[in-house]
DNA sequence: GTGGTCTAGACCACG
DNA sequence: GTGGTCTAGACCACC
């Protein structure tokens, strides 16, 4: 996942967006890591550097990274985008079954996926 | 959701695709039920009627309606597709669910949404 | 085969026109037959009297009926006509052959067809 | 066959699908290769840009080709498309040929073109 | 009336 | 520059 897919219909700019989300969410990089600089990414990837700069401009307007002119960009602290990132999983979880329930799926479907998941003890 | 949303990000036709094809999944049209005409649809809704048309031939190459050239569109049998449709669900969920069991989400979270959608009965 | 298929994406009319065309041309149908006529036919199919008209004009130009004013439509002689459309089909025949050797179908698979269908001994 | 032929009763879209998936298929373009824009190719057949754009949603639709908005359209993997089109063709062939038999055809007539086509050694 | 195809021309997001 | 979407309006075959 290092990489950008060509054939992922998404923008690329968005796909390199999903990608720090994910790192710095799942506590992958921790607050004030430092992130690799626009040119270092863009020549690593063979992307546009145009390209990698709207990803972290985005990037900082959600909260996820900060900007210092002239050193680069970090990790910003995390504490309500992961709530919210959480909520608003819930919420579009909630809608997804919903439908979901309407075409057929059943609940047993659903629990053996968060059995196979989490695993059958508690959590 | 009778109508287009023009804040929804995604393209017209889509939203069309979508609409029928949940109709047609939840059963609430059935085989060889007449499907509105492109240029009565194109009318009610205000929307160009090539719009329309490109939204009918998707759902034809997909299998949800079949169109008789001088009589209209009609919807089609859905044996597999419904099949097909609740197995990739399932599988995009597993995936949406392990990717959010990572960034902290937990199984009782899980487990509220679908007793409230299902009832906590079983099922 | 006796009714038409609507899903077919060939118009109606020319259904007709192949399946009266099978039938004369493989013997089923004699010559000076009657064919039955169109307002019977359309009766029974639940067509439009003018699709029946249009295959039996159709027909009636490529030889394969004659027409008797007042007394209905009657199947012709089919000399040539067969031999046309033999000749015909082996030239399709190569045609189509030739281009799928291009995408990798082997000579034994085309025989293998050939021994399943007029089996294996001479023809 | 670089260019549409407007006596062919198939739409111009259908050709140009066409024309794409002999080119794939045959090998003459390989995965990742670059297909001609839709500008370009409209200019050069003079065709209009939405024909054009049409037939490569249908390329893309059909796997034979995926798209990079901003950068072009690319050959795709080939994998089971060549398997399956072979299939299908195996399939069509021997319904044609029953057919075919039916109506007069002899198998040595069949022969004939296949030793015309594949030369008369084994293949 | 129906669906299907095509042209012309516009606008957008992306790189 | 690229592909993608949409509108407007025309014409065709079919029923």
């Amino acid at each position: 996942m290092a990489f950008v897919d060509y054939r992922d219909p998404r923008p690329v700019y968005e796909q390199i967006v999903d990608y720090y989300e994910k790192l710095i969410l799942t506590g992958a990089m921790q607050p004030d890591d430092r992130i690799p600089s626009v040119r270092q990414t863009a020549a690593e990837w063979s992307i546009n550097p145009n390209t990698i700069q709207k990803a972290f401009s985005i990037l900082e307007e959600r909260g996820y990274i900060y900007a210092v002119p002239g050193r680069g960009n970090f990790v910003a602290e995390t504490g309500d985008l992961l709530k919210q990132r959480i909520e608003r999983f819930l919420e579009d979880e909630e809608k997804n079954i919903r439908e979901a329930k309407a075409f057929g799926v059943k609940k047993s479907q659903m629990e053996d996926i968060l059995n196979r998941v989490f695993g059958s003890d508690e959590a």
